[in-house]
DNA sequence: TAGGAAGTTTACGTTAACGTAAAGGTTGCT
DNA sequence: AGCAACCTTTACGTTAACGTAAACTTCCTA
């Protein structure tokens, strides 16, 4: 039963096609320990967690993380959990970064309404524009 | 009747310690076109309206906005909205950054639900030590 | 077999957002 | 008068996240 798992290659292009990034951006990724995909020879291979990370590095980016805290991001499902001393100190990073993110909530919020208030006053400038 | 308009001036190094950035930043800022204090000889004065400024760029910063864009921002509530045709591209833009940021939303609240999870992961395995 | 497409490494260039240092002006003590 | 605490301008340095170009290999195919 030579079980198919070849379904999850891909190559550096086909990545570079699907997220809409440079090749460049995917190697330097690789630079940073973002992604380690295999190799054939000397041609990188990826796979499908080196997909999902990717997927991840972007969201990432949308949210203003640097490639640095996306990394520790990373770390936190890998790091060694068998110590209390070390959960202790995974959850207050993990508590750390759910402050900022709430934070960034309510910033949002804040500049969604912001920004229909403007809306609705264009509206209103133009509608009386066109009643004149 | 002298009116009191006087306790809404600032020097650089009040802002600077309000908002805790340097004085540096601020400058740069000023380069930038994002704030135009006064000055009273060399010395810039900031008013109320530059302090509000300053506020929104961090909170710019802290959704990942460049100064650049943050800019923009600004200039949306001060643009001469007489003719139409301004009207209508200032609300695309409105509308660009009104998607930016609900895409935005979605990706923090996945950030937070995974958080939580790896936050109720720790917690159990920290559990499972305690009672060993 | 010649060429084109996709891959590689190496390395210098670029932009944003400041940091940092030099050199100097003004004000207020003491 | 002196100096400490501010302020100023000018200008070169720095980091992150790539862009861009050169020079080369490997594979496919017309």
């Amino acid at each position: 039963m030579t079980s198919k798992i070849s379904s999850t290659k891909y190559s550096i292009s086909d990545l570079s096609k699907e997220f809409d990034i440079t090749t460049r951006s995917i190697r330097f990724y690789e630079d940073q320990g973002l992604v380690s995909p295999s190799r054939k020879g000397q041609t990188r291979i990826y796979n499908q967690r080196d997909k999902v990370r990717l997927k991840l590095i972007l969201r990432g980016k949308r949210l203003g993380f640097s490639l640095a805290e996306t990394g520790r991001l990373f770390e936190l499902y890998d790091v060694d959990k068998t110590s209390a001393k070390q959960l202790n100190s995974i959850m207050e990073l993990i508590n750390n970064k759910k402050n900022d993110l709430k934070q960034q909530l309510e910033d949002i919020n804040a500049v969604l309404i912001e920004l229909n208030d403007l809306e609705v006053n264009c509206q209103e400038t133009l509608k009386a524009l066109e009643n004149k």
